[in-house]
DNA sequence: AGACTGCGTTTCGTCGAGCGCAACGGAATG
DNA sequence: CATTCCGTTGCGCTCGACGAAACGCAGTCT
């Protein structure tokens, strides 16, 4: 795109060009900033390589983003990589980030969309911790848990932050598994298949198992690392949270928590 | 600076910007990530007051770093704040870190072992700043401090970084010591015979010095010639990391501080 | 209700900043 | 010792970024 003095005439065909593209040169340092951290490590050939542009045109935006640290060379061969820069950016970024803040525009649509209940849990002291909650349409609620803790083993939120825990972290998080009901899972080994159910299928699911004719679906909220840092479900009366609904409110939440993810970070695009 | 005839003599109103040299339109915006980091959240005249440039200036930068997801805007009224494209190169970032790479499996194995959460710092800036987090089994979260700069005489991390400086450099990086709690160490000398207790003892503990009611423990990482260029701290309630405890988690920090040393090339004979 | 103020956003003409080119210095490599 | 590849720098030309001013919109004062 370096000269095109075609067709100035031809207003309309431009109008695919983004409106307000903004500061060119700006736009390529960003660029070097994600080819960087796509690649971990690179020289400035390889840097102008893969953006196209001459060697010296992606040399002096990468000494202007290493003057703010935010790149940093390696001590070998003058390569280049992200720096510390981005980390004090990250701070102040994640002081502004709240879990709640970001989930609850997300937790509205959830609850408009399905009509149900829509909860936000984080783990807590061997137990779920609700942070959150999002009143469903219906008149028929369940109680309101902000603030309260919930046992892990016999809801889908519980089972959600269990399944980003490891063996060990298990083991001292879990105690005595109580009985709720006939229906709740009171032994570690069935306990244990479960949580690798829901790492597999990306979902857990409660149904009776804390009271009976109370229904739960939730999936997981990572972080900027991929870990499960919280746990979004939607829950009602077993009689309107049917089997035959679970596809639907699975997708939803689902798409709900992985929505949330990104804008914790996790992800790309 | 259209008309301005012959004002080359005058001087332009740079500000307290920290002017790299490269391409000028990157360095402002940069600035502007900056700002926003130190601010949290801004409007467009209000960025291009603090950088000293016209309004359309600050806000085409903006609007680019928008398109990059590294700021974005808030709802109510169009103001801006950083955004999580930062994070996500935060995490490339990270990810990147030798010292974050080799440190981490051994972080969750820390944080396993102790149940409490796991640090990883390193100096930067007259300041400590948090590479890497595991939380504990117990996570009660109440910030993600990865990123954030930590007063460095008022943390068992800090003290261990200051442990490795000269007193030249221990100098140059101390600045006021600030109090933050009655415990807090704020005199010179006292801070000093601190830590000379850290060299000799190999650890460094603080109890409420930071926080009323928060405990750490850390120990020293070193690289290949044994300088000390991180530090691991593990931390938590004082209620549950007590005195009685000190001797075992001391044990687990240091020996985790000398594994992960070893894998930067430390000690090997 | 109407004028006013302040915001973010857009347009436009001008000019200097950033681009491509080519040359430089240094470090590996044969 | 010649070669090659790298990051880095000086230079002239050109295009893209800048400042001024206008615009649409909201909230606010009178």
């Amino acid at each position: 795109m370096s000269k095109a003095p075609e067709a100035i005439g031809a207003a309309p065909a431009t109008s695919t060009a983004i409106t307000g593209r903004g500061v060119q040169s700006v736009d390529r340092a960003l660029g070097i900033l994600e080819v960087l951290a796509r690649i971990g490590e690179a020289g400035v050939t390889e840097i102008a390589a893969e953006l196209g542009v001459h060697k010296s045109t992606a040399f002096r935006p990468v000494a202007t983003l290493e003057a703010h640290r935010l790149v940093e060379q390696t001590v070998d061969r003058g390569r280049y990589r992200l720096g510390v820069g981005i980390l004090r950016l990250a701070g102040a970024t994640t002081a502004r980030l709240d879990l709640v803040q970001e989930a609850r525009p997300i937790c509205r649509k959830l609850a408009s969309d399905t009509g149900e209940t829509v909860n936000v849990a984080v783990l807590s002291e061997s137990s779920a911790l609700y942070l959150d909650r999002v009143a469903g349409s219906s008149a028929l609620q369940p109680h309101n848990w902000v603030g309260q803790h919930i046992p892990l083993h016999a809801t889908s939120n519980g089972k959600v932050l269990l399944s980003g825990l490891d063996d060990a972290r298990l083991d001292r998080v879990l105690g005595k598994l109580a009985t709720y009901t006939p229906r709740t899972i009171t032994k570690r080994g069935p306990l244990r298949a479960e949580l690798e159910r829901v790492r597999e299928q990306g979902y857990a699911v409660a149904v009776d198992e804390l009271e009976v004719g109370l229904t739960a679906v939730a999936a997981p909220i990572r972080n900027v690392h991929g870990d499960v840092v919280a746990s979004m479900s939607v829950s009602g009366p077993s009689f309107r949270l049917t089997p035959e609904r679970f596809d639907e409110v699975v997708t939803l939440v689902t798409e709900a928590a992985i929505e949330v993810s990104h804008r914790l970070g996790w992800g790309h695009r």
